[in-house]
This record gives C-alpha cells, structure tokens and sequence, in this order.
DNA sequence: CATGATTTCGAATCCTAGTTAGAAACCGTC
DNA sequence: GACGGTTTCTAACTAGGATTCGAAATCATG
C-alpha cells in the first residue's frame, strides 16, 4: 500500500512485497516496448514468471498496475538526479549542475531503468485518469531543471539571450529520444553523456571555446 | 495501388481516392495519439466520417492501414526536407543547409504533418512486420542527415572532435521530441526553431559566439 | 505435522474490436 | 430514369484479453 518510490531492488521486503515488485518491473519492461493498449497483462505475468490472475492479488486492476508504473518511473529518475544534486559542494557552479544533472538523468534512463522509458514514451498515451500521479512528478521534475537553468543563467553561464524554457525542453528531449535509438553495444554511453554535456556546454552556455 | 507518397491533400483525384485518403488521415490522426495498439478501425472511421467496415474496401487490413500510415510519414518529411535542400543555392555553405534542414524538418513535423508524428512515436511499437517499408524511407533519411553532417565537418564547420553520429542523434530527438510538448497557442514556432538552430550553430559547430 | 492465512492457479465469463457477408445506397452514363 | 459498377452500411461472427471465482497449493507458525 505505502507505494512509495517502490525500492530499486534491493531491501529485503516480505516475500508478498517482492512478489508485487517483480510484477512492476515486469510491467515496466512490457508498457516501455508496447505502449499503453499493447501491454497485455499475459505477458506482463509471463515475464514476471506467473499467471496472469496472480496480478490481481497484489493490484486491484491493469490500469492501477500501470498507473503505478508511470509514478514510479517519474519519480526514480528525479529522486535520482535530486539526490546526486544535493550531495554537490555547495559551491559547484550552475553549469556543472546542469552538465551533473545531464549525466544522471542519462545513465539512469539508459541503464537502470524499463520505469523511466516506461514513463517517458507514454506520458502522452496512457488515458487522463491515470496520468495524474506521474504526471505531478514530472512537473516536478520539470521544475528542478526550470530551477537549474534559471540558477545558471542569472550568474552569467547561459546566453543571455537564450530561451531558457524552449532550450531545456530541447535538451531534455534529445536526452529522453535517446532511449530509442542508443544501443549499449553499438554505443558507449560514456561518449554520448560527453556529447550531451558538450551541447550544453557550447550550446547553451557563455564559457569559451 | 500505387501508393506513392500520397499528395499531401490537394489533387483533384478520384472519389475513391480522396475517401482513401481521408482514412489515412484519420489513421495517422489516431496512430499518433494512442499508439499502435491503440489505433481501432471504429476511432478512425468515426474520424473519416464513415462506418469502420468501409475501411475494407480501402485496405486489406488494420495492419496494411498502419504500416501505410508509418511508411507516408516517413517519406513525407523526407520529401519534404530533400526538396528544399535541393532547391538552395549550389553555393550554400553546408552549415547554413543544416540549418535549413533543421528549420524544415521542425515546421514540417509540427505543422503539417500527424503523419511524421505517428510514425516517430511508433517506430520502436509497431511488430516488426510492419516495419519494413518505413524503415527503409527512415534509414534513408538519416542518410540525408549523415552526409549533411559529414559535409559541414568536412568544411571545417563543426567542430573536429565531435561525435557526428551521436550529435546527430541528439539533434534529432531534440527535434522528434519537440511533437511531445510544443503547443502552438503558447510557444511561437519561430522561437523553437531559433533556438535550435543556436544549438547547432553554438554547440555543434565552430564559427564565432 | 496440523492448521489457518497467504498466494497462485485453472476454468469460466464477458466485453471489445477486427473482420466478413450480403444488402442497400450512391453515382455516372446511356 | 433505368442499369451496372462503385462505395458504404447493418448485422453477424470470432478471437483475444481483462476480470472473477472457487479450488488448490504454499507458507508460516503452534
């Protein structure tokens, strides 16, 4: 019930909850590949090694099931991102954040988590009744990025000519497609995090060449 | 039959023809929105302003409807962008035509087209069956963006030690992504499209802040 | 190891949506 | 304004998939 941010993975939970977890990562992984109406509860029990009315023992339905996937993947990445932020020396420059903030939200999407890139590609499918929860945390989210632009742009690190909304929904586009087309093997992600903060670096920012 | 890249809506053509073309528009309409699972015959019929079983005598299938869908979209702004390209002036120099692509592809994929939208969203949901045709037009655009990248490196125009690929990409989502939250009654398309090429200008390329 | 609670399963139900068939409506043409 | 072809409709049919129900299996604990 207390569905918080739902650990990652790792305490060590009563055997229901670990159960009900499974479920969830499973669904992340079917919803982030098919989409809202092709995420059939089969095959999210399939991936999740049961049979699919075992679902209904820890979620009351496939849209609560969803629903929840959603807040969870919105909500990861921005604790995420937010935690690293916050362990910065005070004193870490505005742009740093950002390039800081970059990487994060980055590796985490690519790496850790099916939730993120479940959230990210359906933000705009899933039916209005259940976008509500993730969609305040990604305000949220959107709101900490608002809040590092307007940081770096008042001490003089950003053009001050730059449309600080249009630019951050830029970037933050070009990192979230990155989960369609970025292979970790064709691709090192230690190149594109490179190639992303150099955008903002050249592209945004006021430092030199 | 000869689905071509289906004028856009303007020849004269057929009766039968304009109604096929009327329930692809609609399809795209729906397919952008509710994804490829999402997409019912009932919803794009309504859209088309006819009953669903007419969709038959038009296509064979839902599938045949979609893949036709996705594979327009892609050759659409393909076209489009090709064409404007082609139009420009031998002399131009090859970071000004990225910025043209830039500026043609933005205001092709948010203004004209559900086409192009549907087809991005649902490159990575539709079975791979379907996939084929519209996944050649896209490799083949990317070959466009490729050879205009390695033409302005090759000028001198971007800067020498950038990830062509990677940055491409990059730019590309910024760009795909843009479908996901740009709204024309509160942002300015001119502003969007400003912005993006700075992010070229500044952050890819060389030439002077 | 017996017992009650927890968890999962198989079978059945019900609704949705693609598809088909045949009948009507429409359209241009003689 | 009747006729043949074209286009669309209404009324089934069917399969897939969410959900429910009650029985089985599993588990923790005395």
């Amino acid at each position: 019930m207390s569905s918080s941010i739902t650990e990652p993975a790792s305490a060590p939970q009563s055997k229901s909850a670990r159960t009900r977890g499974r479920i969830l990562d499973a669904a992340a992984h079917v919803l982030s590949r098919k989409g809202y109406a092709g995420t059939r509860l089969v095959d999210v029990a399939t991936q999740a090694g049961l049979q699919a009315p075992a679902i209904y023992y820890h979620f009351a339905s496939r849209d609560e099931l969803i629903e929840e996937v959603m807040y969870v993947g919105a909500a990861r990445v921005h604790a995420h991102v937010a935690d690293v932020l916050a362990a910065l020396p005070a004193a870490t420059a505005p742009l740093d954040r950002i390039l800081v903030a970059v990487e994060e939200h980055l590796r985490y999407e690519l790496l850790i988590s099916d939730y993120t890139t479940a959230s990210i590609r359906n933000a705009n499918q899933v039916p209005e009744p259940l976008r509500a929860k993730s969609a305040a945390e990604e305000a949220a989210y959107a709101s900490l990025w608002r809040d590092l632009f307007a940081a770096a742009q008042d001490a003089g690190q950003l053009r001050a000519d730059l449309d600080l909304s249009v630019s951050r929904l830029l970037l933050l586009g070009a990192m979230n497609w990155a989960a369609e087309w970025w292979n970790p093997r064709h691709r090192s992600l230690d190149d594109l995090v490179r190639t992303a903060q150099d955008m903002v670096r050249y592209g945004l920012g006021t430092g030199p060449r």
